[in-house]
DNA sequence: TTGCAAGAGGGTACTGAGTACCATATCGTC
DNA sequence: GACGATATGGTACTCAGTACCCTCTTGCAA
């Protein structure tokens, strides 16, 4: 019944346009009763949006489960879950985003949807960054990066119609982010760094490369980077990844 | 007089909640006609946050400007002033977060508020990197990441009270954001650094320090970071900024 | 079988936001 | 004083969402 009616909605909305539906035009097609439709969607616009309760649940639980050791690889793959979401249906997905941005409402109803994307992915990351300097702050900022990320890539391809591979584009746009701020994998990656970053930019000398602690990096993997100081960062990242995919 | 409604809407919500007021109490207080309420608020949320549209404006304003040679530092100064507005009234402010804590239809109005804060942001950014690869989708994530940190740092303020140093607190957290996305100041700071950057981890050998070309780095300035393939990114970057702010 | 409790659906009436339309000042200008 | 423009008030309407109560079925127990 809550499908009947979710599908009696999106075809009047499709027909008419969501504002000039009303709910007794919906009850109507649908051959229910008016109260009916109320008992399976607190508002007008959530019959836009049946399945993102459920995904939220979903979400919830692959991050209960909580057996990656890298948590922003975790939360993008906590996203890539939505994604999976709309290329199920990509039609649909499609006439729905078509929605979406002529009706005010409706973004407006989106949005908060989003954020309660985001909220999830933000508290599984204050929970992992409790310890960390100011964790609370970089989850809620990781948390805006990934989501962002995801949407740029989701809306990239709901505007092309739902044609090429959705995963792909979300992958690469997750990457962007996980470049610059996720861990690489495997357990023990946490704590080094600091003391082996310095500037040398007063030695102006030759010197020697560290083969880094054992302890910490057993094989040896050690990257030196030599960049100019006006370089953005996120340049260098990219660089850095290319340099690692190529040797 | 749209002062007058937004003052006596705003009584009215502190002293019933929002919902428990309805339009016609606000223009009984204010002694105006009913209808003259949705002439200067389109909706009882915007009497709410009277002072965003002209914000808005002065966000909008000071990007067309377009002075400042670094995007992200661009886009950080416009997040700065939104926090100014908030800290112009830190009574008022502090007191309607308390509402928008309280009340679900305002924190999704704040929300499409907020929106179009990071829409705006987004488009500069958009702008600016039009031509450089993913430019669109590095523009969305960096300004939800300027979004994210900025609110986070506002909305621990007015969870204090108002006390403390506003300002202070949007900077520290725009820094990590700056840390990871921005280019440092001066122009010509774009184009090098790929070239600088390799992976080492093959050569296993002493290596020497290049000098810089002269056109792109006249000063010297080349930094050279050795750090584990599983440090976190963002941990290099705190490091980098300490060593530059030590030495 | 009857009695009954519970839950799913239906119907009616109400509140209140937001809109459309029209009436009425008030003010400046010719 | 006539007149157009702008600001305000008033009335009536639509429609989302809620409260309350009714009906019907289902299932269980005496």
């Amino acid at each position: 019944m809550r499908e009947a009616l979710a599908e009696a909605a999106f075809q009047l909305f499709l027909e008419r346009g969501f504002e000039r539906t009303t709910v007794d035009d919906i009850v109507a097609r649908a051959g229910v009763g008016r109260r009916s439709f109320f008992r399976y969607f607190p508002s007008k616009e959530d019959a836009v949006f049946p399945d993102h309760e459920r995904c939220l649940a979903d979400m919830t639980a692959l991050l209960e489960r909580g057996d990656d050791p890298d948590p922003v690889g975790a939360v993008c793959d906590a996203a890539r879950l939505v994604m999976r979401m709309y290329a199920a249906n990509p039609e649909f997905s499609v006439q729905r985003y078509g929605l979406t941005q002529e009706v005010p409402g409706l973004r407006t109803y989106e949005l908060s949807v989003v954020r309660r994307y985001e909220g999830t992915l933000a508290g599984y990351l204050r929970r992992r960054w409790a310890k960390a300097p100011d964790g609370g702050l970089r989850a809620d900022v990781v948390a805006a990066a990934v989501v962002a990320a995801h949407n740029n890539a989701l809306r990239s391809w709901l505007r092309s119609g739902g044609e090429g591979d959705a995963e792909a584009a979300v992958d690469h746009a997750l990457g962007l982010v996980r470049g610059v701020w996720g861990e690489p994998d495997g357990p023990g990656g946490g704590e080094p760094a600091a003391e082996h970053v310095g500037a040398a930019e007063r030695e102006k000398a030759p010197f020697t490369l560290r083969g880094g602690d054992p302890d910490v990096d057993p094989e040896g993997d050690v990257i030196v980077m030599v960049a100019s100081r006006k370089a953005p960062l996120w340049r260098v990242v990219q660089s850095v990844e290319a340099a690692m995919a190529a040797g």
